[in-house]
DNA sequence: ATTTAAAAAATTGTATACACTATTAGCCGA
DNA sequence: TCGGCTAATAGTGTATACAATTTTTTAAAT
């Protein structure tokens, strides 16, 4: 299963925004996988002329991306100083998954009035590819399916604008969970994206919403966002 | 009155937003300015050497600048033809307030819960300016204090992700007002405003939520949305 | 007069050159 | 050996040059 190409999120993130698109698009594209996918660290520094190498053009198309990739606030520019993977802090990262929760809940409990069984098929669909990744512990591939599944639900309401809000606040969230190692498991998360569209299916608005909330809080709550205060010790000595 | 300067929007729009500021961001302000007060109409070519010449810069500098345009929504780059003033779909006018209705009313209720008595009168000096403005009918100043009374409202909840996705949306609801000439009248709106306050102020999160839903509402029900459908006579006879 | 074709002009897309700033290396003095 | 100063290096910021594409103009033909 799971013919379809894999990249969803990416592809959405990076495809069709601006209209020069081929060149400097292609190394948005890279950069993003890189960063959703862990072979790119936060604080990198992204030097334009290593870049404009590795792409075989000119430091202007490099230039382009990394103004992008600021904007999607993947990356931060420093002024004279050059571009690196953004480091998200807490404070940013507590305030994307509380817009995302205000969007998403409202997302789904209008989708309840408007979904079709054809749709609530593709969920099921999804939620089958989910759980085979799941299964097989594929984490590249279940990290980038379980951000998806937010994303699917945001095209199946065929709001464009929503749908792209929705795509650059996941990118974000991609890079937070990078940051700060969630300890949610792929398995809950997955089990939580079931439920969710079993209230869909019933077009029970508020149950789906409610779910949703609690969705979100989850992962939030297991992202290692509190102050790891005090605890000099433990922060000091290595913790093996 | 609002001795303070005036474009809060704006500036919240143009600053700060990516680091190689100060240059190409004093364009992006311009250009934004210049759209949203309306001299700048929907389809306008914005060629880049006329720009570089208006500013005094070279071409590299306004099309980082058309680039963020672009970003934001306000401007259209087409491939090997330039850029021009967007001119929103009605779907997409739609899916903006859409998006605006959900992230609004949730912000309201949730800055219910938070909201200090100083932050009150903030919003009660802003709808005096807004009040003011009104009886002088000061067009372009009440234009812009009903647009920043929404950013002013994001602004007060601390969440800035939240604050500037929402600075996005007023800009590009802006340039909807300006294609589909709102007849919503700029008292009415300012009316509604006052209630949603009042509801702030005594707490009344679900009255604030659903007051602000029918604001929306009722902004985009004013909009010239519809289809001017069938009515050929009327299309093509000048409607003096 | 209108349409088509071709050439000229203007405009965008990309690369390169240069100026300016930050970083690093080396050196001197303590 | 360490700290601070200066020079060299590397890297970013802006402008300019050139190639490629589009638009406009001009001319001819129907």
């Amino acid at each position: 299963m799971s013919a379809r190409p894999p990249l969803t999120l990416v592809a959405s993130l990076g495809a069709g925004r601006t209209a020069p698109a081929s060149a400097s698009a292609r190394i948005v594209e890279s950069v993003t996988a890189a960063i959703i996918e862990r072979r790119l660290m936060p604080g990198t520094k992204l030097s334009e002329q290593k870049i404009a190498d590795i792409f075989h053009v000119s430091r202007t198309l490099v230039r382009q991306a990394l103004n992008q990739l600021s904007r999607d606030r993947l990356v931060t520019l420093e002024p004279a100083r050059g571009a690196f993977v953004a480091t998200p802090s807490v404070a940013e990262a507590r305030q994307v998954f509380q817009v995302r929760t205000m969007l998403e809940a409202a997302m789904v409990r209008s989708l309840c009035a408007q979904i079709t069984d054809r749709q609530i098929a593709e969920l099921r669909a999804h939620l089958r590819d989910e759980a085979a990744a799941v299964a097989r512990t594929d984490v590249p591939g279940r990290t980038r399916l379980l951000a998806d599944f937010h994303v699917v639900l945001a095209r199946l309401g065929g709001n464009e604008v929503l749908a792209q809000l929705l795509a650059d606040l996941l990118s974000r969230s991609s890079l937070i969970a990078l940051m700060y190692q969630s300890s949610h498991s792929a398995l809950h998360s997955q089990l939580e994206h079931e439920r969710i569209v079993d209230a869909l299916e019933q077009r029970d608005g508020d149950a789906a919403a409610a779910l949703m909330e609690r969705h979100l809080a989850a992962v939030e709550q297991n992202l290692h966002l509190d102050p790891h205060t005090a605890d000099l010790s433990a922060a000091l000595l290595p913790t093996y």
